[in-house]
DNA sequence: GCTGAAATGTCAATTAC
DNA sequence: GTAATTGACATTTCAGC
């Protein structure tokens, strides 16, 4: 009759009411998994942590749906792709300037070279990630930005000699 | 005997040596595709862009053997793994104990709560991107590093109020 | 003690590689 | 052609009455 006892479920009930994103263990070891190497196979996976392949499938379609996981995307070297300069851009805005930040948003969003933005405190207002083929084409890109928003007061810029360590993973813990 | 034409490789012989990797139009539409989504289907894409799905397998196989494609990997929301705190952590190195960097490259590949990190010229020597609970967390990771490496002299820290653009995308344009 | 919801495992069918 | 994902169904566990 029975062949294996069906494990208990800690709190992933909690978890399944769709508004309270409670994350089990077993979820934990899957987005650990899955931020490394999204390629593998829901069995591997399932059989490294106890559980089914189907199980493990039902449980990344709940996390993409919850949106725990944003995207699956390919990272790709840049340099491989003549994109192989990096530089952190810090912009400063004028004081009395602070509504062009809404206008910035957009423009950033739209820049390929931008690959990341934060809106920070501290000496910058914003801390810009830019991806370019060479020094030249980053001069052209901060020409063209304080062109377009004269509001920029200045550009303090610091350019990437080595990428120590590059990626989108962030650690999950248990909940202590 | 033959059924279907071999399609026609302009460059792709000369990719295919592995030395050069000159991307044509077909890989950098695919290179773009994956960077936004790698779960589409290599049906998907190459109807899109009119290649066999077979074509596309092949294609994709190949920059991922180059090392065009380093990685596919799932992106979480940081806030839904409980990490969503934000910080640009800048370090500056004294003068005199520019070796302790050979020490703090192992030091960050292995820190969980480093996302990214870059060395630069500039103000700072280092810049570091730390995904934390909170600032409490945050505190204790400073005090950990400094006192791990007391060759630090200073991290100026700036707090992320809002991410405004995140990912790793890489622009691919034609040559040109 | 019983009933209902939720999650798992197994199997078959579809899809993609 | 092979492997992996998807959907359906029976079974088990837990919460509530």
């Amino acid at each position: 009759m029975s062949r294996v006892p069906a494990l208990p479920p800690p709190e992933a009930a909690a978890a399944a009411t769709g508004a309270c994103p409670a994350l089990d263990d077993f979820d934990r070891h899957l987005l650990a998994f899955v931020q490394q190497d999204c390629t593998l196979s829901a069995e591997h996976m399932g059989a490294a942590i106890g559980l089914s392949a189907s199980a493990v499938q039902r449980r990344l379609k709940r996390l993409r749906a919850q949106g725990v996981i944003q995207a699956q995307v390919a990272v790709l070297d840049p340099a491989r792709v003549g994109r192989g300069v990096t530089l952190l851009a810090g912009l400063q805005i004028d004081r009395d300037n602070y509504p062009v930040l809404a206008a910035l948003r957009p423009r950033l969003a739209q820049d390929a070279a931008v690959q990341q933005a934060w809106y920070v405190t501290g000496q910058n207002d914003l801390m810009v990630v830019v991806q370019v083929a060479n020094m030249a084409a980053y001069d052209a890109w901060c020409a063209a930005l304080m062109q377009a928003l004269p509001q920029i007061g200045r550009i303090t810029t610091q350019v990437v000699i080595e990428s120590l360590k590059r990626g989108l993973v962030v650690p999950v813990e248990a909940p202590v």
